[in-house]
DNA sequence: GGAATGATGTACT
DNA sequence: GTACATCATTCCG
């Protein structure tokens, strides 16, 4: 049987894209007022700082993206496209305005709620993509900003479980070719139906 | 004050 | 594969 233990605040701390690559295979968890909501990480982006203008810290600070300069372990949220929401976690040291956005999860626990939100019942399209993990596991705007070690929205990872096989590509809609994807290689649950390209 | 834009998802051909 | 819904933030004037 496998235990969970939260991430420890240096987790996060570490160089953007190996926090990218280290959080495939961990475990997001959502306690809501309606129940937990659990899943698996299974693709991630890095955005950084330096030389990536993608990244939504790239032109400073922002009322928007204030919360990608606070510490490492910070929920980053943010609408995209007027209508979906997207989960980033804030890396690296404080004011450097790095982050890894959380593009699509395995669902573990919780997967009738996830459908109830979702308003599906197909098991692939609850979180196979950045705005429909939001919408599955209850997160908005409330949840930007929050500490992801103290919050009702934690970060676990548990002992014993297999180091999956992450593979790197280039990023999702995304015009600056840069290998910051990371993915479980053949997974059937990340984003682009996938169909992934490497 | 106003217009352009986007780290997407869904529906339809 | 392609169209388009929809709006907060950003940037320009």
């Amino acid at each position: 049987m496998s235990r969970r233990r939260k991430l420890p605040a240096s987790f996060y701390r570490a160089p953007t894209v190996e926090v990218a690559r280290a959080l495939i295979g961990k475990l997001l968890v959502h306690d809501s007022p309606e129940g937990r909501t659990a899943g698996r990480i299974v693709e991630t982006e890095a955005y950084l700082f330096e030389g990536d203008p993608a990244c939504h810290a790239a032109r400073g600070e922002t009322k928007r993206n204030r919360s990608m300069f606070g510490p490492a372990g910070t929920a980053y949220v943010y609408l995209i496209y007027g209508m979906h929401r997207c989960l980033n976690v804030v890396t690296a040291e404080p004011g450097v305005g790095e982050a890894v956005l959380i593009r699509a999860l395995e669902p573990l626990e919780g997967v009738e709620l996830m459908a109830a939100r979702r308003g599906t019942e197909l098991l692939r399209n609850l979180c196979s993509g950045p705005g429909k993990l939001v919408q599955a596991m209850g997160i908005d705007s409330e949840h930007d900003g929050v500490d992801l070690r103290r919050s009702d929205l934690t970060v676990w990872e548990e002992s014993g479980s297999e180091e999956p096989e992450v593979v790197v590509g280039p990023r999702v809609g995304i015009s600056v070719e840069l290998p910051l994807r990371f993915w479980v290689e053949g997974s059937r649950w990340v984003s682009r139906g996938g169909k992934v390209k490497r």
